[in-house]
RNA sequence: GGGCCCGUGGCCUAGUAUGGAUAAGGCACCGUCCUUCUAAGUCGGUGAUCGUGGGUUCGAAUCCCACCGGGCCCGCCA
């Protein structure tokens, strides 16, 4: 739960009293420079068959007098609300001075789980896969910011048949003794094409996949082995952009441990028989939990783990691409209106990644690992650290250029609405300018950089604020009603898109506000916003994953 | 064939959930500003019938219907 001065709702609730069909929309933040806040009375107006200016003075009546109103204005159907810049910033600073943030956090005993990535471990992650591992983070982020206790989860399928295939491929065509994610990727893609071609190997992963259900051990063993090679690569390709992974679970260990069997059990007057398999009806279809020759499918195995989940959090969130929307409904329907669950679920979709060639295809050839986009990104941001600051040390610059290359990826990928299909571009992933990370980043440096030369500088919120300096206040006052938005629609790249309004924001205040030749007042007053900024900055990086340097 | 998602200047996007005031940014292009706190920046300019056609409404990028284009799904795969 989150805790500052809400305004909005101060004057939502009083000119509800006023009119009690009133709804929360009607009040909404302006978008054309009028004001700052806005009530639209065109409803009250026809209701009740009011002129403008009657609803005015009702409404000037009631909030006339509030003190952190500077002006109220009627204009149409619009009563115009202009709030003081500085109770806005003593709002800010109210939480900033005792917390060091703003708003502050009211911790929640709520247990979340995360579910993002689980991707198969065949090969080395790559960019598509990397969507889900960039919103699950953030989304982890921000909810943790709001006050919930987090745990980030990855379900690991080391059962289905395309694990069994890497596995068969691994043992047959990969000869290196200690075989990185690349060689194994080899083996799988070389198993794919023989199964394809219809040779036995369809057999040979048939019985590897029943050996391992069988807890046969060399296959267990051998399959563990090549799992957990991959599972390496992933986490430390994914541990450069800061991502880590608190809890795996393994699709075998729900096997083993006779959850799959529960859930079959508690399924039992659901399920009906199809040649030995099992199936149940779910909106419509037939969705198969075994195989004829009773082993387990993917859909057991996921509804076993939901059940896992529900038993210990009390809110489960799914990041998922969007090929598995129906999946997920089946998985809602069964836990929810057959097991009974009672937990809150929900899911964030994402569309696919592709390329400018087309679709990704890990057989093909056709991807693009996020240790080649993070190569280059370094690359690239090196050279033009290089190029700007070439007194620095080397390791100072590969400093920055690492923050960079991770922000800009991170932000890259983010800032997308998630349901859009993104198709990925060197041109646009690798540039540096606009609307970017290293912008926001650039603007904090340079506020960082101010702050060094006036060290112990006394602070004060002023008496009167200038056109630039109020509507950075106003940006910066906005950062938990975004936080809130962003939360409600599980949608963190709210917070990626709000940085940049914030940054836009700043950089007028900069170009406009000196500070260290400014006059006593007028620099004490410029001092406390730059802290203010810097510390929002930092919290909304700090959800979307944006590594902030003090100097660049 | 059925279902879900997306369509906003040449290119990439914000805004759509809860309809509201001249549709907000970036890239590219043209021009401006480093003897004031970092030019990864700033300011100005060119460029949009918000996919198309209907409808609802005082008011539609936003809601409804139809159509067009793109993505995804409709496996004893995951």
């Amino acid at each position: 739960m989150l805790l500052f001065d809400d305004y909005w709702k101060k004057i939502f609730e009083s000119i509800q009293s006023a009119y009690p069909e009133v709804t929360e929309g009607d009040i909404a933040l302006d978008k054309s420079g009028h004001c700052d806040l806005t009530f639209r009375a065109f409803q009250v107006m026809k209701k009740r068959g009011l002129s403008p200016d009657a609803v005015f003075s009702k409404v000037k009546e009631t909030l006339g007098s509030a003190d952190f109103i500077e002006k109220i204005e009627s204009v149409g159907g619009y009563v115009n609300f202009t709030l003081k810049p500085k109770r806005l910033m003593e709002a800010i600073w109210k939480e900033m001075e005792g917390t060091n943030q703003y708003p502050d956090t009211f911790q929640d005993p709520e247990r979340v789980s995360v579910e993002h990535t689980s991707t198969n471990p065949t090969g080395p992650i790559h960019i598509g896969r990397i969507r889900n591992s960039i919103i699950g983070d953030s989304l982890a982020r921000l909810i943790a910011r709001y006050g919930y206790r987090v745990t980030t989860q990855y379900f690991v399928n080391d059962s289905g048949r395309q694990v069994a295939s890497l596995y068969a491929g691994y043992r047959k065509f990969v000869k290196v003794d200690k075989p990185t994610a690349y060689d194994l990727l080899e083996g799988y893609k070389k198993a794919t094409e023989e199964m394809e071609k219809g040779t036995g190997m369809n057999d040979e992963v048939d019985q590897v996949i029943r050996d391992y259900e069988k807890g046969e051990p060399s296959t267990i063993e051998g399959i563990k082995k090549v799992c957990s090679i991959i599972l390496d690569s992933i986490n430390t390709s994914l541990s450069n952009l800061g991502i880590k992974i608190d809890d795996y679970t393994w699709e075998s260990d729900l096997i083993r441990t006779g959850d799959v069997d529960r859930v079959m059990e508690d399924l039992e007057e659901e399920l009906q028989d199809e040649d030995g398999a099992k199936y149940l009806m779910s909106n419509g279809r037939k969705m198969f939990l075994t195989r004829k020759d009773g082993t387990s499918l993917y859909f057991s195995r996921d509804i076993a783990y939901h059940l896992y989940k529900f038993q210990n959090f009390d809110w489960l969130i799914d990041v998922l691409g969007e090929n598995h929307k129906e999946h997920a409904g089946h998985i809602e329907y069964v836990t929810k209106s057959l097991l009974n669950q009672e937990h809150r679920l929900d899911f964030v979709f994402y569309s696919y990644v592709s390329l400018e060639t087309g679709k990704m295809s890990t057989r093909k050839g056709q991807i693009i690992t996020l240790d080649e986009l993070y190569d280059r990104a370094m690359e690239e941001s090196f050279k033009i650290v290089k190029g700007k600051r070439p007194e620095l040390p080397d390791k100072k610059l590969k400093e920055i250029a690492a923050g960079v290359a991770v922000s800009a990826i991170r932000f890259h990928i983010l800032k997308l609405n998630s349901n859009k299909p993104m198709v990925f571009k060197w041109s646009e992933a690798l540039n540096l300018e606009g609307d970017s990370a290293p912008f926001v980043m650039y603007s904090y440096a340079r506020a960082s950089s101010i702050m060094r030369k006036l060290e112990n500088q006394k602070q004060s919120v002023g008496l009167e604020y200038n056109k630039e300096e109020g509507s950075l206040i106003r940006q910066m006052y906005l950062y938990p009603y975004v936080l809130v938005e962003s939360l409600k629609g599980l949608k963190p790249e709210n917070v990626a898109n709000y940085l940049l309004e914030l940054t836009r924001k700043f950089n007028d205040f900069y170009t406009n506000c000196p500070v260290i030749n400014a006059a006593t007042e007028e620099k004490e007053r410029r001092v406390l916003i730059i802290n203010a900024y810097r510390t929002i900055v930092k919290d909304a990086a700090s959800i979307v994953g944006l590594k902030i340097l003090e100097e660049m």
